[in-house]
RNA sequence: CGGGAUGUAGCCUAGUGGCUAAGGCGCCUGCUUUGGGAGCAGGAGAUCGCCGGUUCGAGUCCGGCCAUCCCGACCA
């Protein structure tokens, strides 16, 4: 503890791996792509894990689990899916010490043995929808990986629902994007643009994909979370049929969708500096660190009223007291800042004689002083201050990093020497284009904004100069 | 899978082929301290990544292997 965090200007992503070690988030692990969550990044998935979750119930899912091991052969039954899934699997052949009659593969996603239960489970339009959720481990062999943005293993949430029609499953994929977009920028304080992702980036198996992004601090694009609707596509893979109202024999209509311990990443790029973790309020394990400030001859009575005003405290707010002897306030200050606990209440003899504390917000540094009475009311105010500040500074630097360039030669300077970042543009829909796109710049189609159609009629494509049918997002991306 | 870098105590680093592998941080014990990363004293902690070779002698030279990180092609 106590290191050095890599500024980052000089180097984003030592600085990122500086805070997710030092702030112990997480560490390595002996297999390589795969990571240790340790207690103070756990407790921050364990709070999305919360808030995601009261979220899906009040939409009227429920969690199950389903598991680990899927047969190969389960894969191979939706064409995409195992195409855009097979570079990634891990297969077990031996179990018991023998081979096995048929490979088992670890899940990548839940698709396939879920629609194998699910042709169990539903005969008729009675049995529809069914909106089943759960939290899992999944696993996908990554050549390159990244804490908590891409690692061989992590953990998500992935929800697959059964509609009786091509309209409901349609609508309830847009509602969870919508459930998406309000945890990120609620609970998260992360502004994202939400929209539909081109052909090349959606989903093997979907017939549409879904997405929310949000911009980082180093101006690359992180895709938080997707939604996807899957037509009848996998209803068809395992023959899932139900009986409808008119008494005729129809596919059912899907959708899943999914969040991954990536929210993680994505909120300490979004909000941390150079002292270390920022963590919004909604969010942080810890809201409130309370740090008495003593000399060994009025110890007993500044910790006394330390702990006094901590009992009081704790009743509304999730806090910690650092009432270690051993180190100096100093000390302290720095490392509950890099721990990024959003309010610290300081507490030594000048403001136990005026009768005040001493608090200080973690975003700005900011110190005040108040009388200790009130301190539970400012605290709170505080906190919902932090909050809205920390989403209010993301979406101040997300408009102020998105571009609208007149012509290609600008779109590429913008990522070939420029600051990067969000670009808006008219796109003549063709694959071809998006992938000279990506050749000349590295930067790709995050997403097709709702209602972009409209917004490109009469345009022109900034690559070919064709009609143009979308306006485009493109960004380099993590 | 290509390119680059690195493996010496928990972490960071020093170490001309030659004596018992050195220092800082951290850790443990005691004392002293405490309003922005304190001080003193003592202590524990190492098959120098692994295997082989050269040599009277290898942390150091040579070969192979392994691992990790960083940069590129593929991805929540």
């Amino acid at each position: 503890m106590a290191e050095r965090i890599t500024p980052r200007s000089e180097s984003y992503s030592d600085w990122y791996v500086d805070i997710v070690l030092q702030a112990q988030l997480a560490d390595y692990s002996p297999v390589k792509g795969s990571m240790v969550i340790r207690p103070r990044g756990y407790a921050l998935w364990e709070h999305i894990q919360r808030g995601l979750d009261g979220m899906f119930k009040e939409t009227g899912h429920t969690n199950a689990y389903f598991p680990l091991l899927i047969p190969e052969s389960f894969l191979k039954k939706e064409a995409e899916h195992v195409e855009g899934f097979a570079p990634e699997l891990a297969v077990v052949t031996h179990g018991g010490g023998e081979e096995l009659d048929e490979p088992l593969v670890i899940r990548p996603t839940s698709e396939t043995i879920i629609w194998s239960m699910y042709k169990k489970w539903i005969q008729s339009y009675r049995d529809l929808p069914l909106l089943i959720n759960q939290w899992a481990n999944v696993l996908r062999w990554e050549k390159r990986t990244r804490l908590f943005l891409r690692t061989t293993e992590f953990l998500w949430q992935e929800g697959h629902t059964a509609h009786e029609t091509e309209q409901e499953a349609r609508e309830e994929t847009l509602r969870m994007l919508e459930v998406y977009r309000t945890f990120a920028e609620e609970y998260m304080a992360l502004p994202v643009l939400t929209g539909i992702k081109s052909e090349s980036e959606k989903f093997a198996g979907a017939v549409a994909t879904y997405a929310i992004e949000a911009l980082m601090q180093d101006n690359k694009a992180l895709q938080a979370g997707t939604s996807h609707f899957l037509g009848q596509n996998f209803a068809k893979a395992f023959d899932v049929q139900f009986q409808s109202r008119e008494s005729t024999l129809e596919h059912v209509w899907a959708t899943s969708w999914g969040v991954s311990t990536r929210l993680i990443g994505a909120v300490i790029m979004a909000h941390s500096d150079d002292k270390g973790l920022v963590l919004p309020p909604r969010l942080a394990p810890t809201e409130v660190v309370l740090v008495p400030i003593f000399r060994n001859k009025n110890k007993d009575q500044v910790v006394g009223a330390a702990r006094g005003l901590f009992d009081e405290l704790r009743t509304q707010f999730r806090i910690e007291i650092d009432d270690d002897e051993n180190n100096s306030p100093g000390w302290k200050f720095a490392e509950w800042e890099m721990r990024g606990v959003p309010v610290r209440v300081e507490m030594g003899p000048r403001d136990i004689e005026n009768g005040q504390v001493t608090l200080a917000r973690r975003d700005t540094g900011e110190k005040e002083a108040v009388p200790t009475e009130q301190a539970a009311a400012r605290i709170r105010a505080l906190l919902d201050e932090i909050q809205r500040d920390l989403f209010e500074r993301a979406r101040v630097f997300r408009e102020e990093n998105t571009h609208h360039p007149a012509t290609y030669e600008e779109f590429k300077a913008l990522y070939n020497d420029g600051p990067g970042g969000f670009a808006v543009v008219p796109w003549d829909g063709d694959a071809a284009t998006e992938a000279k796109v990506k050749e000349d710049t590295k930067a790709t189609i995050r997403v097709l904004p709702f209602g972009n159609e409209e917004d490109a009629a009469g345009k022109t494509c900034i690559v070919s100069g064709k009609p143009a049918k979308h306006m485009a997002v493109f960004a380099k991306s993590y």
